[in-house]
Order: C-alpha cells, then sequence, then structure tokens
DNA sequence: GTCTATACAAAGATAGAC
DNA sequence: GTCTATCTTTGTATAGAC
C-alpha cells in the first residue's frame, strides 16, 4: 500500500475533504460552514483537515478557485469562439449555462455572495474585462448594433439566464412553480432568451 | 426624562442597534456578524442587545423583515395599480428599481443568500403568487402576448434591472466600468430596459 | 436603562499516540 | 496517514451593580 501515491483505487482522503468542503461550503456559506461539518460530512475527523490543508480559509480558497471555474468557464470557450457566428453563439450560451445550472443551482448566489463580503482573491484569475471589451462575442456584437455598448447585452443575457435560478427558491416556496415546472420553463428559456438578444440587437 | 418613552428628542437606543444590526449584517452576512460588532458599531455594549432583543435571532429576524419590504416593496404598488398602462409600469418599474438599488446595492445578494442558507421565514409576508399570475400588470401582458407565459416576462425584467448591480463587484474590480460609469450605464438602462421589454411583447 | 464582568458553548487549531 | 483528546479563541447570552 503506497502511502504516499496520489492516485489510489478509491477517492482519496485529500479529495473526499474537497468534496465534502465544496458541499458544505456552498450550502452554508463561509462564515456558516464548520470544520467540523466538513470533517462529518467526508467521514473523517478535524485534524486531517489540518493535516492535508492548513486551514479552513486554505481549504477554502481551494474550493472558490473550483466554483468560479464552474460558474464561468463554460462560457469562455464559446465567447472566444472564431468559427461560430453570433447567433450560434448565442444559442450555445443559453443552453450550456442552463444545463450548468441545473446541476449547480446554489453556485451562483454562492459565489456573489462570498465576493461580496470580502473573499475577492479567486476572481483575478477571470479575464473579465477582455471578454467583455474585445473577446471575439463583442466584435460581433459591435457590429450588429453600433449604438449601445456591447455590455448591455452581455448583462442582459447572464440576467436573464441567471435569474431565474437565484429566484427559484422564492418561486417555489410561493408555489408559483414545481420542480417539474421550473424544470420546463428553463427548457423553454434555451430557445427563447437567445431569441429575445438577437431581437434586442436587430435594426 | 421620560425612562419609558419611544419617541426622544434624539435617535433611540433601540432605534441605534437597528441601524447598527443593519449594517452589518448586510455587509457580512448574518453568520459572520458578531453581537459584538453590532454593539461596537451601534456605540453601546452588547449586554443592551439583549435587554431590547433577546437574541442575535430575533434581531436578524427583525432586520430581515425589513430588508425583504424594501427589495420589493417599491414594485408591488406599481404592478397593482390599476390606473396605468402596460408601458407606463415597464417605465416605473425600471426607474423606481434601479433608484433603490443605487441606494442598497447590497441588498439583492444578501437576501437571497440568507434565503438560500435557511433564514426563509420573511418570505411568507410577500404576495408572490398573486403577483405573478394574478396581478393587473400580468393580465396586461397576458393580453398583449397571449402565447409565452407572464413569468417568463418578469423573470426578464427583473433579471436585467438586479443582475447588473448583482455583477457590479466584478466589473469594477476587472476594470470595466468605475462607479461613474456604471451609475451612467444604469442611468441608460432606465430607459432600455422597458424598451426591450415592450418589443419581446410585440407581435 | 445602562454598564462591567463573566458564564457557557462552539469553533479553529494542534499535540501526541499509534 | 490517521486518530483521540485538548488547548485557545471567539461569540452569545446573562447576572448583578448602579
Amino acid at each position: 500500500m503506497g502511502r504516499k501515491k496520489k492516485a489510489e483505487l478509491d477517492v482519496s482522503t485529500e479529495e473526499k475533504i474537497k468534496e465534502a468542503a465544496s458541499k458544505v461550503f456552498t450550502q452554508k456559506g463561509y462564515a456558516a460552514a464548520t470544520t467540523r461539518d466538513i470533517a462529518e460530512e467526508s467521514g473523517i475527523n478535524m485534524a486531517m483537515l489540518h493535516y492535508y490543508f492548513r486551514s479552513k480559509e486554505k481549504l477554502f480558497q481551494m474550493v472558490m478557485s473550483e466554483k468560479i471555474q464552474q460558474l464561468f468557464g463554460v462560457l469562455i470557450p464559446i465567447i472566444r469562439d472564431e468559427s461560430t457566428d453570433l447567433e450560434t453563439k448565442l444559442q450555445l450560451l443559453a443552453q450550456n449555462y442552463i444545463n450548468m445550472l441545473f446541476k449547480n443551482p446554489d453556485l451562483p448566489i454562492f459565489v456573489l455572495n462570498e465576493l461580496r463580503t470580502g473573499n475577492e482573491g479567486p476572481f483575478a484569475q477571470l479575464p473579465v474585462k477582455e471578454l467583455l471589451e474585445h473577446s471575439v462575442l463583442v466584435r460581433q456584437i459591435r457590429e450588429k448594433k453600433k449604438d449601445v455598448s456591447p455590455v448591455h447585452f452581455l448583462l442582459n443575457m447572464l440576467g436573464m439566464l441567471l435569474f431565474p435560478f437565484i429566484a427559484n427558491p422564492i418561486l417555489q416556496r410561493a408555489g408559483v412553480v414545481d420542480m417539474v415546472a421550473f424544470k420546463a420553463m428553463m427548457d423553454e428559456r434555451k430557445k427563447l432568451v437567445p431569441m429575445w438578444i438577437a431581437d434586442m440587437l436587430k435594426e
């Protein structure tokens, strides 16, 4: 049994901790999550947390970096693709983003809230400025619509995709939709949102 | 000096605590906020917190109720107004909501995050179902556009209004906009968003 | 009503045995 | 590498004097 091997047959302890941390941090937020929660969730004890990661803070940084990648990573290749036209990009963005959000419904609020309350670090990774000002998508938008800043349309797009997931808990609790109806609605939006945005870019 | 009088010349202790609590809870979130923070911020000591409110939790409930009112209260009278037409409503919603969000930029993520992480209570106050299914605004939308659920348009509207404020910290840190540019952009959106929504409702 | 001092619990970190 | 037991700090709640 190689003790220091990184890739074991079963999931390594380090990986188990990371997964548990990811789950607990996302559900409760950084401040409310305790190392005891995480230890329990991963089936090991607190001493191991300290052995692998040195502190709650370090562990959180690790999780956060991944989450930010999850939240924006899908978008980047599509935005930069030279070979697809604007309409195609809008459709791909809507489909991929909604699919990703179905798998990680808590992600947006969690990330944005942690950012807001001070844990800012890992955002430096993202080439936000380039994506919003010099990407292929932005160039294509500029060609179509010269009198309004492309940033408006990107905010519209993301807002229309993300906001329903943010509002979902409220909608469900109020009985406006159940899980099935919400899923159906978001599937409709995969077609509707790109269409609406395309219309905004006309004339 | 009437000791039990509620309305004094200067701000009452109770009010000072509430204001401090509002500030600290909003900035840090429930879990990260401490009663020590709040006491210090309000210039009094922790014992007073317990004297006026019985616990951190109770104090939070109080703050939260107000926040939810702030976040949705402006919208309700506009949505229910029998005397205005659809276009007017869209314009009023955009203007009033953006103005409110300028004054309380942290509000949306804070409230939605606290809701997400479990403090659900005070949302029962809001007549969400009625507003989204039987309000005057919804009726007016249905008359214009019969083949798509009104909920889609309300999500679009709120998404386009709220999301920029949610994304603002990221935009500013990335250097896409500064405070002045963001303000200018949101002022543009007061006209643009109602226009876009109106276009979605055409034909 | 307001303060100082303190009880009590929870949480992060770590020592030391195996 | 992994565990149990414990130290230390921080946070909520409260007792008791004024």
